[in-house]
DNA sequence: GATTATCTTGACCGTTTGGTCAGGAATGCT
DNA sequence: AGCATTCCTGACCAAACGGTCAAGATAATC
């Protein structure tokens, strides 16, 4: 090995190996649990290895650092984030996209509720680590659906609400049964949504927006 | 002093002194930050201590500990939220009340930035110290309201939508400005809300939300 | 001016923090 | 079998953690 050259460092490969696989998904699901309860620095690799069931070293050498656990969680999150976002056209149907758009956003917070807080708990302590991705890549995003939104509003399609404040709209009403999952189950006196629970709200909300918005039936 | 009395331990006063109340309101300000931004577990006394200009003991001798001001913090929060809640009745305008509420609820997002966020974060964290608060007076508050809307909704007010969905729609909305602003302001490219931004936004929401649940004017 | 109550703070304590490291165990490859 | 890579982990470290305490400074009261 020449100098200069990265010693053979499995933190730096690709991810091969049975046990490794396992082991880090272990980590990753335990890890975005307890950032998501405590935020980044409230969370501790002590607890986070004891939900792995793995010594504290063990994590350490599967992820380097706790920073470089936490942006990897952040990554994941994102990337699962992205994967609902498809493209959508002028020439769409504005009821079915708006819809759609709710209940996928409802659907990742439900399927992903940890990595929802996780996100939440970022946010809410100034986004240090997501800077550059809120305005970069998600502003392009937003400000793309934007201006689809406004050329609908032209059409007569929908009335001419603000996109951009809608966008956030939709996001905080269908963030909030995840992030504020301890608030919705106290003041319901619930132990859990049930799935019939989330296709009400899910409808309750598709109802309220689209009409607050004027949406009209393309056909 | 007989046995069994407390001692004249200044921490369980009135808080009348003059120098006892401007530092304890330096310290309720920055720790209301700090714990905002990092959670009651991330957030360090030594911190803390430093945004307030104290030494770390002095903080300790007005507080008493941390877990003390950590729920100090939290009532003073539940008493901002409360003090806006005042009585409704079935006789009101359903359109007026709605519009009060969510102006009301913006406001107070707004005027409590660190506040809010800081009950924000209390609640992701799964709500250790406030699950009395949410399953007592805050669910009574709710149901209260929710009859109320169910009400107006019997009488053609409104549209027969599910209330407590309503009422969380409208919390979310309104508290998303406040806990998620580095997520708008990175999105829409600003360095901060002015006024008119908040105007807009509540103009907005009250437009989509009352157009949403069908309310219509008394007269 | 003396006395008392309040305020201030550096030094200190035991625990927990993220992270390192050496060295052994298991596994894969030829 | 032999060898290299990957995996595993207890011991250890300096720093930061919440909290205590004694002793002195300041302010209030008579």
């Amino acid at each position: 090995m020449s100098q200069g050259d990265v010693p053979a460092n499995p933190r730096t490969e690709g991810g091969n190996g049975a046990t490794r696989e396992r082991n880090e998904r272990e980590i990753l699901a335990a890890a975005e649990r307890v950032f998501a309860a405590h935020g980044y620095r409230g969370a501790s690799l002590a607890t986070i290895a004891e939900q792995a069931g793995l010594p504290k070293s063990n994590v350490l050498y599967y992820m380097g650092s706790k920073r470089g656990l936490y942006v990897r969680l952040l990554e994941r999150m994102m990337a699962r984030w992205n994967a609902l976002l498809d493209d959508i056209s002028v020439e769409d149907d504005p009821a079915e996209v708006l819809e759609a758009f709710i209940r996928s956003k409802m659907q990742l917070s439900r399927r992903h509720p940890e990595g929802s807080r996780l996100f939440a708990a970022e946010i809410l302590g100034g986004a240090p680590f997501l800077q550059e991705y809120l305005r970069g890549d998600l502003r392009d995003w937003v400000q793309a659906r934007a201006a689809i939104f406004r050329q609908w509003a032209e059409r007569g399609l929908m009335d001419p609400v603000d996109p951009v404040w809608l966008i956030f709209l939709i996001w905080s009403a269908t963030q909030h049964y995840a992030d504020f999952e301890a608030q919705v189950l106290g003041i319901t006196d619930r132990e859990s949504l049930s799935d019939a629970d989330v296709e009400a709200i899910t409808a309750f909300l598709t109802r309220v927006i689209l009409k607050g918005c004027g949406v009209r039936p393309r056909a």
